[in-house]
DNA sequence: AGCGCGTGTCATCAA
DNA sequence: TCTTGATGACACGCG
């Protein structure tokens, strides 16, 4: 949601008719809304937006001065937040927003927003835009327009107003019934019996004053709500989506008759709305009062792009025909029908890329003429029996694009048999101007029509054994076919210039089939991120599919360098491992031989002091006592006993001789 | 030309 | 059922 600067801020009168483009919509079904600000102190205004609040949403713009923000009457009145006096005072104010020729244009549903600022100097401009909304507002007190076709039967419009305009009133009965105004009108239908006379006899100073009242009640719920607006201006985008969808649809522009107006002030004038949209319309301007400051693009990127379509008609999901018909806005607004396309296609240069990011890849296509539905009609070539051109030597926009591809691909692609990207890059992208041609009909494209063009002989090899000729089904042969052309890359490089063989393969199919993503961001973006941003923008089947391998791959790729790393490591654990045991074991069997030397010492001092023992010992004759039949044998009060070896039990023997030999 | 290594990719399984 | 990680197997490029 964007905030304009009031239109008499600038001091100079100067009217901004706001309509807000928003290319937010995935698909491209645009949203015009249309909104005209209303000249403060406008507490009337201020009441009626609390009136017309959350229920009847009443788009417009609400002036706070204090702040100097603006806030659209639904975001400013959340539902559920704030009490709803519509049903008793909608009506009742709405009848004195009418008497007092405020302009009021409810929310209109063309499949476009627009920015546009009208210079209020005009006086049939801005009286103009007064005089539409006050006749989409549906016929007030002292409005001269006819609101026949919008107040329910029964509402007690305006007679006057009803007569006014007779003829207008006859194109406004096929307008599709707009929301707002028949939630307004109904409301003031509810108290039309009481009030509707009373309005034309009370003055507008006596409303004012009941005005001023009430508006002194709900000066706190009016700041309260000027907060909620700041809060709605700082959403994020995905967040302004939801707003946006949420909302109703309204009153189709191009429904609106011309219409005659009431200024405000008592004076009547028939004025085209066309002729007030298209004064003076100063899209800079209008952009610069975006606070976001979201309408910014390189000029030079702009001057740069060589003529293009109409927006609109680029767009195969919204039907220009249907979404802008020209008969309605040539009919009601025949400049505004031209200027939304003239505006749009500025729009579409001045554009801040970030918006483009968050656009649909329609509109991405758009701009750089890829349009898969489209194409037969932009690119179609007389000599061409399919009416797709894949002969970039045929098309002036391929031959800008991607000459210099070409000319390196041509070495190459003649001994590639498998190489669709350097399909995807010189002929997808180049030869059609960025639409890639299904492989189906690749298959099928007569190659004939080309007078010794080398890339034909470069299709011939680029698809000759490709398994999607032999698949129908265009996802399982997207699939199969990226995976096998991925297979040659030599030829590859050679295809390539330098910027493109710099990119990764995904990177390179992903930029030749316009995927408005990056492959860092398919690759790592969360999953629920991921099915969103998904779901948020319009893609082929083959580019979900691309998407998704791309996906698929680049994770694979991270598990797998992850999955080597980590065997790595582990082989690398191990061997460290091994390492480690064997210094233990080189440790180990130092100290065994350590101790086995000890062992063997103390062994050795063992044998001496026995064979001393014995040499000192003598029996009861004086003799020495032979060892080899008589063993030492320790008591457990410590003291030593000669015994003789035959006396001593054979387990005991054993024992001892185990002692012996330890 | 053959070999080893690194890397990407696919298929498969398990969580 | 889908997603993701892990991993074996294979193909390819490169030195």
């Amino acid at each position: 949601m964007k905030y304009l600067k009031p239109w008499w801020s600038d001091g100079g009168g100067l009217l901004h008719l706001t309509i807000l483009l928003s290319l937010a919509e995935l698909h491209l079904d645009l949203d015009l809304d249309l909104y005209l600000l209303l000249p403060p102190p406008t507490r009337l205004w201020d009441e009626l937006l609390l009136a017309s609040g959350p229920t009847s949403s009443a788009y417009a713009l609400s002036p706070f001065p204090a702040s100097g923000v603006w806030g659209r009457a639904d975001q400013l009145h959340p539902k559920g937040r704030e009490p709803d006096p519509a049903a008793e005072s909608a009506g009742r104010l709405l009848r004195e927003v009418r008497a007092l020729g405020v302009p009021f244009i409810p929310r209109t549903r063309v499949d476009a927003w627009l920015v546009h600022s009208v210079a209020a100097g005009d006086a049939d401009g801005a009286h103009g835009l007064l005089g539409a909304a006050a006749a989409s507002s549906a016929g007030g007190v002292g409005a001269s327009v006819d609101d026949s076709s919008q107040a329910a039967p029964g509402d007690g419009g305006d007679p006057r107003a009803a007569a006014s305009s007779p003829l207008d009133a006859g194109e406004e009965e096929k307008a599709p019934a707009e929301p707002t105004a028949q939630v307004l009108d109904a409301a003031a239908s509810q108290e039309n019996e009481v009030l509707g006379e009373r309005h034309q006899e009370v003055g507008h100073s006596s409303q004012n004053k009941e005005n001023e009242q009430r508006v002194s009640a709900q000066e706190k719920k009016l700041q309260h709500k000027n907060e909620d607006a700041h809060e709605a201006a700082d959403k994020p985008d995905w967040e302004a989506e939801k707003t946006t969808e949420s909302r109703n649809e309204g009153l189709l522009l191009g429904d609106t008759p011309p219409v005659s107006i009431n200024d405000g002030m008592n004076s009547t004038h028939n004025v085209n709305f066309s002729q007030a949209i298209s004064h003076d319309v100063n899209l800079h301007e209008a952009m610069l009062l975006c606070p976001d400051n979201t309408f910014r693009r390189d000029p030079v990127a702009r001057t740069s792009q060589p003529p293009q379509e109409p927006f609109l008609h680029l767009n195969s999901h919204t039907n220009s025909e249907q979404t802008l018909p020209g008969t309605n806005w040539t009919g009601f607004l025949p400049l505004v029908g031209n200027q939304i396309h003239l505006t749009s296609e500025d729009l579409l240069h001045d554009l801040d890329i970030n918006i483009f990011d968050e656009i649909s890849l329609m509109s991405l296509a758009t701009e750089e003429g890829f349009d898969p539905m489209e194409v037969p009609q932009l690119f179609q070539e007389p000599d061409s029996d399919s009416g797709l051109s894949l002969n970039s030597s045929h098309n002036s926009t391929s031959v800008t694009k991607s000459n210099s591809s070409h000319s390196m691909c041509e070495g190459g692609a003649t001994g590639s048999s498998s190489d669709l990207e350097s399909l995807s890059h010189h002929d997808l992208e180049g030869a059609v101007g960025g639409y890639y041609p299904e492989p189906n009909k690749l298959c099928h494209v007569d190659h004939r029509s080309d007078s010794g063009f080398h890339g034909d002989l470069a299709f011939q090899h680029l698809f000759h054994n490709h398994t999607y000729h032999l698949q129908p089904s265009g996802l399982e042969s997207t699939s199969n076919s990226f995976s096998q052309y991925g297979k040659s890359q030599k030829i590859q490089g050679r295809c390539l210039n330098d910027t493109d063989r710099n990119l990764s393969r995904d990177e390179r199919r992903a930029k030749a089939l316009h995927i408005p993503f990056s492959v860092d961001e398919i690759v790592r973006m969360p999953v629920e991120s991921f099915n969103n941003m998904l779901s948020r923008h319009y893609l082929t089947d083959l580019q979900m599919s691309l998407i998704r391998d791309i996906r698929r791959r680049g994770k694979n790729k991270v598990a797998a360098q992850n999955c080597r790393k980590r065997k790595l490591d582990i082989i690398l654990n191990l061997e460290d491992d091994v390492c480690n045991l064997q210094a233990k074991k080189e440790i180990l069997k130092r100290e065994r031989a350590q101790y086995n030397k000890a062992i063997n010492i103390l062994k050795q001092k063992l044998h001496n002091l026995y064979r001393d023992i014995f040499s000192r010992l003598r029996d009861d004759e004086g003799r020495p006592v032979n060892p080899n039949q008589y063993t030492l044998q320790c008591s457990q009060d410590g003291s030593v006993l000669i015994v003789p070896k035959e006396l001593m039990a054979p387990g005991h023997r054993k024992e001892n001789q185990k002692g012996k030999t330890k």
